[in-house]
Parts: C-alpha cells; structure tokens; sequence
DNA sequence: CAGTAAGTTCAATAAAACTTGAACAAAGCA
DNA sequence: TGCTTTGTTCAAGTTTTATTGAACTTACTG
C-alpha cells in the first residue's frame, strides 16, 4: 500500500526498490510457493533471484524484500537445498552470493527429489505398518478388507513410483527451440 | 490415548470404534491430505470412506472420526467436488451416504482439474499482467532483462501444460493384473 | 401446517505455520 | 587477541488456516 508512486529511480548503479514487473514476478513466485506448500517468503526470495541477472547478498535480498534476517538465512538455505538457487563467491569478498537456477527441468527435479520421494519413501514404512496391524485383527470380515485395502495402496503407490520418472523426463525434453536457456 | 484395550467388540453388526489397521490407513491419508495441501479432516474423511465396503452417512463419519458436524459437512461436500467421494441415497432413507471413488486415474484427475487446472489459467493472467508492466519501464535493461524473464515463465507455463495431459495418462495405464477394480 | 431430521453456514476459537530479531557461532582481519 | 563482518538458531510473536458448534435453511412426515 501507499507506493510513492512512480519515481524515476534511474539515478545511480544500484536500486533498492523493485521495478513494478519484478514485483509482479516476485508475487507470482509467491503464490506458486504456497501452492507448493512453501513458505511465502522462499518464493519471493526465488522471485527475485529469478528477475537479477547479477546474483545477490543475503543483506540485499532483506532490504530488497524488506524481510527478515531469519528469514533470509532460511529461505536461501532451503532453495540451496532444493536446487533452486545457487550460490557464488565473488573472489575478494567474503558475502556469499546467490542466483537462481532457471532450467525448469532442475526445479522440478530438486523438488520431487526433496519432496515427493520422501512421501514415497515413508509410504513403504506406512504400508508395512499396516500389514503389521492385520496381523492382529480379531474378526475375518475386518481382515480381509484389511487385506483388500493394503493391495489397493499397494498398488498406488507403484504407480506413483513408475509416473515421478516419467515427469522428470518430460520436463525439460521440449522442443528446443527459442533461446538457449531457460528450458 | 487411553485405548480400551483390545476388546473384542465383535458383537453385534455396528461398531462405533475404528479398527487399529483402519486407524492407520485414517492417518495415512490424513498425511497425504497435508501433503496435497488439503486439510487433514479431508484426509481423514476419505480414509475412513476408503476403509469401508458399505456407505456412511455424515453422522456416521462425525462419530467414528470425532470430528464436528462442520467439518464432515465441508470436507464431504469438497471431497465430492473433486471426485473423491460420490454420494448415494438408498431408497427409503432420507440420509445421504458416501463411498470413497478408489480408482487413482479419478483421484489424480480430479484433483489436477481441481487445483492444477486453475493455476494454470490463473498464470496466463499473470504472464499477462508482467506484459503489460513492461511496457511502462524506463530503464531500457531494466526492460530487456523482464522481456526475457517472461520469456522464461511463458516457457514454463506452456510445458506445464503439456505435462498434466500425459500425468493423467500415465496413471492408471498400469498392467491391469491382479483384482478388478482399484487401478 | 407443526414437528423433526438432515445438512449448511459462518463467527468465534483453536491449532498450525510463518516471520521476526536478538543472542549466538564462525571466520577473516588488524 | 580483540574487533568486525557474515551467517545461523530458535523462542516469542504474528499471521494464516482449520475446526467447532449454535443458529439457520430445507424438506420430509404425520
């Protein structure tokens, strides 16, 4: 709210405001975070990164985003981890520095690796667990539902074990037209 | 807590209690809602349909689930939305009763359609949006850097958009062995 | 119709998730 | 070593989201 409307802002080397696109991509990232399930403040430290073609502080990313310390350090951390940024360190200055990682092919990759194979991982332990339980169920009736509903899980979760390999290979294996990067 | 031990409770045709296997599937799908970003009465609601051969109606769920009558009306309501549960009135009876929808390629489908699908259009309007910010930049690389950053997500939106058709796909394509139904 | 059962709504409450910032560690530099 | 910069941690605070339950509609039923 209350923008100081719209200032030049072309003076000198460096800015500490978004121009209006950034802030709509920022935005964007966003929302696209939290229906990830993504903490807000990850999409738009990824928002930014995605807008500069010279990577960032720590410190310029929470004056630019007018976020937090913690924040920061936690954000960047996590989108390190999920590969979506990467980090740099200009030779003579200690700061570490960061950019976004742009191919879609990585991004989705990093967060099924960090993401859905972990859901799937502990599917097995779940799935054993309740093979465990019908070991111990008194009435018949109960047991070989039990039993029919174990194979129907059974089943699911093979298919989503075949289908996170096949999206992973469809992302990213587009015509190649365009520009060079970006995939 | 505090369970009442293992009593038999094979009595009479209606149990008022879950069994532990049946606990264990309610918690697993109480953690796969989370992880879809759904609220967990959902994920409940659904597997408990999902345990049971016969129908239940609301007030069934409440009590087998404990939840409130809120909670069961909202969460059958959105689980039928997205094809998860479908409702069924026996003849004579004024209750509505509800069965779990088992067959993945249904689930999968609905729920891409359900929260996929929009995003997907809601990023057109964005992309859109971005345009239009760029045609009131002043800085010239200010405004060739959005050009090409929208590039980028124009790219990206439009392989989403390819993916989803062959998720549906995939899933539920499976060898068609063992029982019938379930996929 | 009045009475009742089924289901919805939504303001208030509870629970969960995110963010903050001050205290703390780590490491370069003088 | 002491000073400074960079970055991390985490308890407390804030915001967001989910759940509850009482009041309200709807529509059967006698």
């Amino acid at each position: 709210m209350t923008a100081f409307s719209v200032t030049k802002n072309t003076s000198s080397s460096y800015q500490d405001r978004l121009d209006e696109w950034e802030l709509a991509v920022v935005d964007l990232f966003l929302n696209a975070a939290s229906s990830f399930g993504l903490p807000k403040s990850y999409g738009q430290i990824y928002g930014l990164l995605f807008c500069r073609d010279q990577s960032l502080a720590m410190d310029e990313v929470m004056k630019l985003l007018q976020i937090s310390k913690g924040s920061a350090s936690q954000g960047l951390r996590a989108l390190r981890q999920l590969g979506a940024v990467s980090s740099v360190f200009e030779p003579g200055d200690r700061k570490e520095r960061f950019v976004a990682e742009i191919r879609l092919r990585k991004l989705v990759g990093g967060f099924l690796r960090e993401q859905a194979d972990p859901h799937l991982e502990k599917g097995v332990a779940r799935l054993q667990q309740i093979e465990n339980l019908l070991g111990k169920v008194d009435g018949k009736d109960s047991h070989n539902r039990g039993i029919r509903r174990h194979e129907i899980l059974s089943g699911w979760h093979r298919q989503m074990s075949r289908l996170l390999p096949w999206v992973k290979m469809i992302v990213g294996k587009s015509d190649r037209l365009s520009k060079k990067s970006s995939e």
